[in-house]
DNA sequence: CTGTGACTTCTAGTCCGTT
DNA sequence: AAACGGACTAGAAGTCACA
């Protein structure tokens, strides 16, 4: 019955916090930070609102374009520096 | 002249030798690694020999069937416990 | 138990736009 | 600057037979 597997939703909407807590506090727009990962800017909003399910390519991409390592990546938003 | 990605290409190939590492480590088959991922084996396999480029939703499975963090997933293969 | 190639289906990811 | 939509193409998901 397709449960809608809300695990991974809630995941993939946290995932998307935290890629734009770190974007705003690189001071970049979705589209600096598009450019920087060589991604779709359109793609890049659709990852922060938890829309996405990006691949480990995409997501070392960004972890590169935002400066942080994976564990960085997969903190709590509202952590640390 | 598509430089082929070679970073990305490693990155692959690292990813898949520490789920292999750490799938040994608890004593799993690949079979049984699938299983508890619900995944199919020769799946499984093609990520261990970084053939696959897996979405964050199949990251997260294989980190809770494996029962590791995702930094753990992520860390050297060769380290740690 | 695992490697591998081939394959189909589905979604990731792009590119055009408007609000 | 960002949300959102439609239409599209590239590539991931998922499975199989067989070595």
């Amino acid at each position: 019955m397709e449960t809608t597997d809300s695990a991974f939703d809630d995941e993939r909407i946290r995932f998307g916090r935290r890629v734009r807590y770190l974007r705003l506090k690189a001071c970049m727009s979705q589209e600096d930070l598009a450019d920087a990962c060589g991604l779709d800017r359109t793609y890049i909003g659709g990852i922060e609102r938890g829309e996405r399910n990006p691949s480990l390519k995409n997501i070392l991409k960004l972890a590169g374009a935002l400066r942080v390592t994976i564990p960085e990546l997969f903190a709590n938003a509202s952590e640390a520096d």
